[in-house]
RNA sequence: GCCGCGUUCGUCUAGGGGUCUAGGACGCUGCCCUUUCACGGCGGUAACACGGGUUCAAAUCCCGUACGCGGUACCA
């Protein structure tokens, strides 16, 4: 089994493009099989720059590692299709002289100037085909001199696909069964266009021929392309591969997840978006996984190497699916529980160190734990301000309510209760608090309370024994100092 | 318009003629835990698009309708 994964580098790896990937890269490891990385760089007006770095980096950020492609190496090299013109051209010689194609010469005013003609109410996307393309300035409309005329003296041309009408055009897909076009519906598609490259079309039928690709894992969006691409099979004599069509990934208003559409209801739809922000690779890669495809059991946290173990085309999905960002959250939050707080620390330190200067890496991870079971993205704990300075403000509502006379003297009684303290951990101060109740015939709460509104200006939070641990001595008895004099006065 | 694909809780889904009083997860929500909050535990809420068939029996098979999505480029 050879399976690809194709992208064009016109712009970010897009994160459905992520998924066609890992549907790839799961079912190649599921069957042993090779996965091979293709750049489709034959549109040279929607080029990108740095598109094709962040394929690579999105790739690897998810753990989706290819088999053969740029920079890895492969037998079936090159792997840019900018690379490979000759052979496209070479193809398309190959169809002319079999009769599966010709060559126009119609100028883009041309064909708009047909169309123009033609649209109607019950045509408003008339086609160049069979029913038009009699009416155009080609091969098959030209005499064989003129075309040899033309083409020598350096007219601009592309050559188009013959698409005889009346034939059935079909073919298993192994997500949706048996789907059958009829070829009057499929237009004399471009092979190559007036700049001498391949479209889409003809580079990729081409290239999975010969690359050997067996599976051909794609989105929806090219079902209705497919006939073309099998009467190209079938023109050649080539057998074509396996194909597979993903349900797309919509927005959570029903729509396509386009940049415009997506990012106006706050899902971002670039993988690069979901690297800046912090998501967990292992979370968006396992979200994404389930987006379309389950594995049959009720298990939803899974390791890719469960996926891959899992993983089969027939239990893909055929319709739509919406991206839901707060399940996602959750996925984001489940692998960040399973991640030590040091190592959680590291990767936020140097935002950590920027935004609170001087705080050790030890500090943080000390936060992280004390938050781990709260946050949904890992440098939220940096939001939790009083964590790392002293709180510059108290909850008023919460104020009004809970704080009583008594509670500032108590503060400052049980600050000087604290400076007796030794070790400073959660477990003895708790002890301490406790003794600081009997020793003052007063409930709980009306220590707790004030306590933790002096520390973080915050009705709730974390523990609060395993608070004061992290803050110590010095930075607790200050804050409970200046929380009695300072509030409800 | 035409062509194609689809339609089970709000969302992701299980199910593929009887085991469905339709299961799980996210969300929302109640209770417990916790003198905070969160986590966790135990509950609850909520769906077979509609109409015809076929069958003893339909969420499951067939047809139609509606709706949604995709395509209809010298873009991929």
């Amino acid at each position: 089994m050879r399976v690809r994964f194709a992208p064009s580098p016109t712009g970010y790896l897009h994160i459905g493009g992520l998924r066609t990937a890992l549907y790839n890269f799961l079912l190649a490891k599921r069957h042993g099989g090779t996965f091979l990385l293709r750049i489709e760089d034959t549109d040279q007006t929607r080029f990108v720059e740095d598109a094709e770095q962040d394929i690579f980096d999105s790739l690897t950020w998810a753990g989706i590692s290819f088999d053969e492609g740029p920079g890895k190496g492969g037998s079936f090299g090159p792997y840019h299709q900018s690379a490979r013109s000759a052979r496209y051209k070479d193809v398309a010689d190959q169809l002319i002289g079999l009769g599966k194609a010709y060559v126009a010469f119609d100028s883009s005013g041309e064909i708009e100037a047909l169309k123009e003609k033609l649209t109607s109410l019950e045509n408003p996307n008339p086609r160049y085909d069979y029913a038009t393309r009699s009416e155009m300035t080609n091969s098959l409309t030209l005499s064989k001199e003129e075309t040899v005329l033309r083409m020598g003296r350096g007219d601009e041309y592309v050559v188009r696909l013959l698409v005889h009408p009346g034939k059935e055009v079909s073919f298993i897909d192994a997500v949706r069964g048996q789907v059958t076009f009829v070829s009057d519906a499929v237009d004399d598609q471009v092979l190559i266009k007036s700049d001498g490259l391949p479209t889409y079309h003809l580079a990729n039928i081409v290239d999975d021929h010969d690359m050997e690709i067996t599976h051909v894992i794609r989105g929806e969006e090219w079902l209705s392309s497919t006939p073309k691409h099998i009467l190209l099979y079938d023109a050649l004599g080539w057998t074509a591969p396996q194909m597979a069509h993903l349900p797309l990934i919509l927005s959570p208003s029903g729509g396509k997840l386009s940049k415009r559409n997506a990012e106006s209801e706050g899902i971002p739809v670039s993988v690069k978006q979901y690297r800046d922000k912090g998501y967990e690779p292992e979370a968006l890669v396992n979200f994404l996984a389930l987006l379309g495809w389950n594995p049959g059991t009720d298990q939803e946290l899974m390791t890719v190497d469960e996926m891959a173990a899992a993983f089969s085309l027939d239990r893909v999905g055929q319709a739509g699916v919406q991206f839901d960002l707060q399940k996602l959250a959750w996925f984001n939050e489940q692998y960040l529980r399973g991640r030590s707080p040091l190592s959680i620390a590291q990767t936020i330190y140097p935002a950590a160190a920027d935004r609170y200067p001087g705080v050790s890496l030890e500090f943080v991870a000390g936060a992280v734990s004390l938050m781990l079971e709260r946050l949904s993205f890992a440098s939220d704990v940096l939001d939790a301000a009083y964590l790392f300075e002293d709180p510059n403000s108290f909850d008023e509502t919460a104020v009004a309510k809970r704080w009583k006379e008594n509670s500032g003297p108590l503060c400052a009684s049980f600050s000087k209760k604290l400076g007796t303290i030794s070790p400073w951990t959660a477990e003895s101060l708790q002890v301490c608090l406790k003794e600081f109740v009997e020793e003052n015939g007063i409930g709980i709460g009306e220590i707790m309370f004030p306590a933790r509104m002096a520390l973080s200006g915050l009705p709730s939070g974390p523990d609060l024994y395993a608070m004061m641990a992290l803050l110590g001595v010095d930075s607790v008895q200050r804050r409970l100092l200046r929380a009695s004099t300072s509030i409800g006065v």
